[in-house]
DNA sequence: AATGAAAGTGTTTATCC
DNA sequence: GGATAAACACTTTCATT
């Protein structure tokens, strides 16, 4: 049995969690209403707030876009080993392609893997062709989102 | 040449697109604030928010939790291949163990790739335990984010 | 679509416990 | 860490264009 589990020592008491919860579905909610939910006042929970975001745990209040509302119909997975002695150019250029909005280096065959947003399947040949000159590349496309991101166990 | 990345009509004007930029940076920007930003009223601004949200582009307004101030010091991409017949099993299992923070339904050999956030190592092991009684797993350690989530180009 | 004005709320700071 | 109170700022609604 690990002992990371049962953890004694919750980075979070219950009203930081409920904090955290409600911002996660809604980071617009005003201070007073959260005040009101957690039975506090206002200037309580704006230093809670406070002490969140200096301890690391809230790192950005954020906008959650939806690709295809923006014509980002298509969307894939792509596994990427880059070809002897072009790992700093296969990251750089991922880095400058905006189409992949997120990438992962990873332990494994794969030294990157990377999650892309397009707009035809014609898209996502133009950029693959752009990356195969210096990598050998695996895509997989998304054809449901099974768990779409969510916060993990809070204690 | 593909027509679909030179976007005659594109979903936002140039108003909306500095919108969703400051917000994604920032989703507790005052509307007042915004509306100074981009030199329109308040009103004008609460307007282009509610268009935003209800065209189904501003999908939330969420927030950016860092895993690692929460004591999930390990993080992993796993790939996972059901045995014959167990899909539904394995995509329940996933959506059960909240430690899978997301997960995507792909075409190709793996059925789904999913990001896992762990204490230790121990802790991975526990949960790959359950999840290799009806799967095959391929699991790849995240060493580094390379392109941490972005917004996609805005036209 | 956008504006200004006004009423209603929310935020912030200082002070105290 | 938390509360109250007061000054200041923001939001929302409505009439107008």
């Amino acid at each position: 049995m690990h002992n990371d589990l049962k953890n004694e020592n919750p980075v979070l008491d219950g009203i930081d969690r409920r904090l955290v919860e409600t911002l996660t579905a809604n980071a617009r909610t005003t201070t007073a209403d959260l005040a009101r939910q957690v039975g506090m006042s206002a200037p309580s929970v704006a230093d809670r707030l406070r002490r969140l975001e200096e301890s690391g745990v809230i790192r950005a209040y954020t906008l959650d876009v939806d690709p295809v509302a923006l014509g980002y119909t298509l969307e894939a997975i792509v596994r990427i080993r880059p070809l002897p002695g072009q790992l700093r150019h296969v990251e750089g250029l991922i880095q400058e392609i905006p189409e992949f909005v997120e990438c992962d280096k990873v332990t494994g065959d794969d030294c990157f893997i990377a999650r892309v947003v397009l707009r035809s399947i014609s898209h996502l040949d133009g950029i693959l062709e752009r990356v195969t000159e210096y990598a050998e590349t695996n895509t997989a496309i998304v054809k449901a989102h099974t768990v779409r991101r969510r916060l993990p166990p809070l204690r």
